[in-house]
DNA sequence: TTCCGGAGTT
DNA sequence: AACTCCGGAA
């Protein structure tokens, strides 16, 4: 990091605190998944965003809860249902796990979504970030986390010239301005700040020291997979043949990425040979 | 073409 | 610590 920053006085953490409230009052986002304190639609929303804008997110979210009403409903949907569901949303193995947490919590949680933000981390494609996020938003628990909208606004207002900043240096600013009496609220006000200077300035996240580029879409891995996916849950079940000249790749390509889907939980491969959606 | 983004694996 | 994973918007 270039400069690292001068322990902030209480004045300019009080300052920061000011100004990211004074948005909120008069931008904050009115957001589906903010009228609810339903753990399992909070948890849902949160899996969602993991990588994904509010505007792709925000049609998706409702549809997804009419087709899975409550955990129960997702533990014992088909995959190929879920994967359906999801598509659209990108980063597929989040559908899976996300299906697979459903399974886990009603089998071994009584259908309650863990409070215990540790807990939360050991289900599938549940974080750190993930997991204080819906405390805070399901429970109002005070469990402070960094993402990428609480790095943008902490990074522009603390770290205003530094470049390569590493998470264990804006933490304990983090911990040090969350609100005690209402996190719930706070957590909105950071998002839509954080949202807000990633709309008006160069994204202050580029300065931290976890910002990473990803490798060019087309011809990649991801497009395959993607493709596949596309077939199986539209066709049921297709040869590894019938999956190449699909997604335009050749067969032993194809072999390979079905292979990796078929580890991660994706597919299966039948008595026959064909592919098809897991259970 | 460039942009965005947390979890899991290694 | 480095790498992979998606898709749509700008």
């Amino acid at each position: 990091m270039t400069d690292s920053p001068s322990d902030p006085s209480p004045k300019s953490l009080a300052a920061f605190r000011a100004e990211v409230l004074a948005h909120y009052r008069e931008h904050g986002r009115a957001l589906p998944w903010r009228e609810t304190h339903d753990a399992y639609e909070v948890l849902v929303s949160e899996v969602m965003l993991q990588q994904t804008q509010v505007s792709r997110v925000e049609p998706k979210y409702a549809e997804f809860l009419a087709a899975f009403p409550d955990i129960e409903a997702l533990a014992a949907a088909p995959l190929a249902a879920v994967l359906e569901a999801w598509s659209g949303l990108g980063y597929n193995r989040r559908a899976v796990s996300l299906k697979r947490l459903a399974e886990v919590v009603v089998a071994e949680h009584g259908g309650a979504v863990p409070r215990d933000p540790v807990v939360l981390a050991t289900l599938p494609g549940i974080g750190k970030a993930t997991a204080s996020a819906i405390v805070t938003y399901a429970f109002e628990a005070l469990a402070p986390f960094i993402e990428t909208n609480v790095r943008a606004a902490f990074l522009h207002h603390f770290f205003a010239d530094a470049d390569d900043v590493p998470d264990r240096d804006v933490l304990p600013i983090v911990e040090a301005t969350w609100d005690r009496e209402c996190p719930r609220e706070w957590g909105y006000a950071l998002m839509d700040y954080g949202t807000h200077l990633k709309r008006t300035l160069p994204n202050p996240s580029r300065r931290s020291r976890h910002h990473t580029r990803q490798s060019r879409f087309e011809g990649s891995d991801r497009q395959a997979r993607g493709a596949f996916l596309r077939a199986l849950v539209r066709e049921g079940a297709l040869t590894v043949d019938g999956l190449a000249e699909g997604a335009g790749i050749d067969p032993a390509r194809a072999e390979r990425l079905l292979g990796d889907l078929e580890r991660e939980g994706f597919f299966v491969r039948e008595s026959d040979g064909l592919w098809a959606v897991g259970a």
